[in-house]
DNA sequence: AGAAATTGCGCAATGG
DNA sequence: CCCATTGCGCAATTTC
């Protein structure tokens, strides 16, 4: 009870890879490419193959980039070392006039003081933020450099099966070939170890 | 007179592959596999594939990831839209105490008066320069990313290739299994149209 | 409305 | 010395 495999009319008499070869023989020049093998009789044994070719023909589908999710590390060290800059406070800390030019500066009610609490809080807060926010870019970065490498890796291996299947295939089909003469050449299986030159065969 | 396909040793009475079936079908559990193929007397046949299938199993080797060059756009608009930041020169624009530890300030002379004429010109230059370097970095990123999404889509190829080259593959075991069954059923090639159930042979 | 996240920009230190 | 790169802070915007 072999699955898969057509079951549909199995002629006892003749083997199925014999009559193929036997239909085939006739053109020698057997092209058992990806693309002519559905075409040849030899599909016709097994139906299956034929459409899922045809679905094979079109799969040039490619959506959702997959973002992968990056967990950013806190690098959460209270102890920020910010003493190097000059402090570059702008100017004027009550005065104000504030090159900015007629900008309502009526945020809340005064330009916010550069020194206020509150806005010291919210720089502090930011800056944070900002380093956050860096952080993970360059790991997003990283990470899809590293994805690039992983797919090179993974295509050379593909590859390299392909190489591997497609000479398989072309070990087959020789040997098909080959097959093909000898029906030709006895064109009734006599089993007598005969002496039909096989060599004018070629043509 | 085909090119390739090992001519050492034609023997003229049977076809390689009705030889090859006939060793195999005394173990109807032919795996017709990648791996196992090149330890099957069938290889035998096709010297050439020996030597080839054994390279292939070590291509494990990636170097030289392949840099692609990339050529920045210089967006040389000599336009320099800069107006609206408040010009917040720090302070003391002569003075300069300057927070900065006790780092000599003997620079050429000066501490570099921020309103020397050659310290902006050096600001300035500087300022093109972080801007052509990010906008290159930019440039990179996405290139990567387009990168990875080519990656991608070749694999996506090459994964269907293989599927549709492993089904052949599959189809042709299929028809060297029925050919081995035959074989063996019918002994002697008799051309009768014979009634030796070919269904009791599974096992 | 508001806090965090992102982004453009300039400064300074540093690498080449 | 010049340009390129990088870390950092500020402020405007965007996102949630």
């Amino acid at each position: 009870m072999r699955a898969g495999y057509a079951p549909s009319r199995t002629r006892p008499s003749v083997c199925a890879m014999c009559s193929v070869t036997r239909q085939v023989h006739v053109k020698i020049s057997w092209q058992f490419s990806v693309e002519t093998i559905d075409h040849l009789a030899l599909i016709s044994a097994c139906s299956v193959l034929t459409r899922e070719s045809a679905q094979m023909s079109k799969i040039s589908q490619n959506s959702t980039p997959g973002v992968n999710g990056i967990s950013v590390i806190h690098t959460q060290a209270h102890a920020s070392g910010l003493q190097q800059v000059p402090q570059l406070v702008p100017a004027s800390p009550g005065g104000g006039g504030k090159a900015v030019p007629p900008s309502k500066q009526s945020k809340k009610s005064s330009p916010m003081d550069r020194n206020s609490d509150e806005y010291r809080q919210r720089r502090e807060r930011n800056n944070m933020a900002v380093k956050k926010s860096r952080l993970k870019s360059k790991q997003k970065a990283q990470d899809t450099l590293q994805r690039v490498n992983q797919l090179k890796e993974e295509n050379e291996r593909l590859e390299a099966k392909i190489k591997l299947l497609t000479k398989e295939l072309s070990v087959l089909k020789d040997l098909f070939l080959e097959h093909a003469h000898n029906l030709a050449d006895n064109v009734q299986p006599s089993s007598t170890e005969n002496t039909t030159n096989s060599d004018n065969a070629e043509q």
